[in-house]
DNA sequence: CGCTCGATATTCT
DNA sequence: GAATATCGAGCGA
């Protein structure tokens, strides 16, 4: 029985990706004396990013010392530090027409560990834990250290595995981006209160 | 509720 | 020096 998906997965346009990984679960292991803690949480918001096709990617320039996972073999974390102060997690992905791309997180409905996640994040409001791209790394305790994990492998300390089946699913533009704004590479599920705060689904 | 701003790593100019 | 795939505190309405 396959429990994560696998390399075939994630070798597919990231925007592909993007879409089938909401309603996976995000899953993080820490070691906690003799015993493992368990911390996941279903994926409800992602983004696609690209390489020279994509103004808005880490990759559009090329390899870097920060980028270089987005080169690497596909279905791996690349963990990178934003703004100075949050860490954001994607797994890498991408087609064979192109040479590198990712899949960034942007928000998990919490489903196990919730209690060691209120820890981690000093907060209360289940709703808060992990609905944003830096929240959920904070929540996960996910840092540099997890940069290159393999995702696809059940017995990481950072994976993903198949979820449930998600409600509903739209595409809309990127989140917090200048370069590459025409492109409709966000992925969500509008019937969760779990996504990010900015992409927040009006309704009248 | 919405707006401004500080924190400050990585990369580019 | 400036921009960036962010968040939360502080402030005013």
């Amino acid at each position: 029985m396959t429990e994560c998906p696998d390399r075939q997965f994630y070798s597919r346009p990231t925007a592909a990706v993007a879409r089938d990984l909401v309603g996976m679960k995000l899953v993080r292991t820490l070691e906690s004396g003799a015993a493992n803690l368990r911390i996941a949480g279903i994926i409800v918001e992602t983004e696609a990013y690209g390489h020279t096709n994509d103004g808005a990617s880490h990759a559009r320039i090329g390899a870097t010392k920060r980028n270089s996972v987005m080169f690497g073999a596909v279905g791996r974390a690349y963990v990178y530090f934003a703004y100075g102060n949050h860490y954001c997690v994607n797994v890498s992905a991408r087609s064979r027409e192109v040479n590198a791309g990712a899949v960034l997180i942007r928000a998990l409905e919490p489903v196990e560990g919730i209690e060691i996640m209120r820890k981690l994040r000093h907060n209360e409001n289940v709703l808060s834990l992990a609905s944003g791209p830096g929240k959920l790394t904070q929540a996960l305790n996910i840092t540099g250290s997890c940069n290159g994990v393999d995702m696809t492998d059940p017995d990481t300390d950072l994976h993903i595995e198949y979820g449930s089946t998600p409600r509903q699913i739209i595409a809309t533009q990127r989140i917090g981006i200048a370069r590459g704004t025409a492109k409709k590479w966000r992925f969500l599920d509008p019937t969760t209160s779990y996504v990010s705060k900015k992409a927040q689904i009006k309704v009248r």
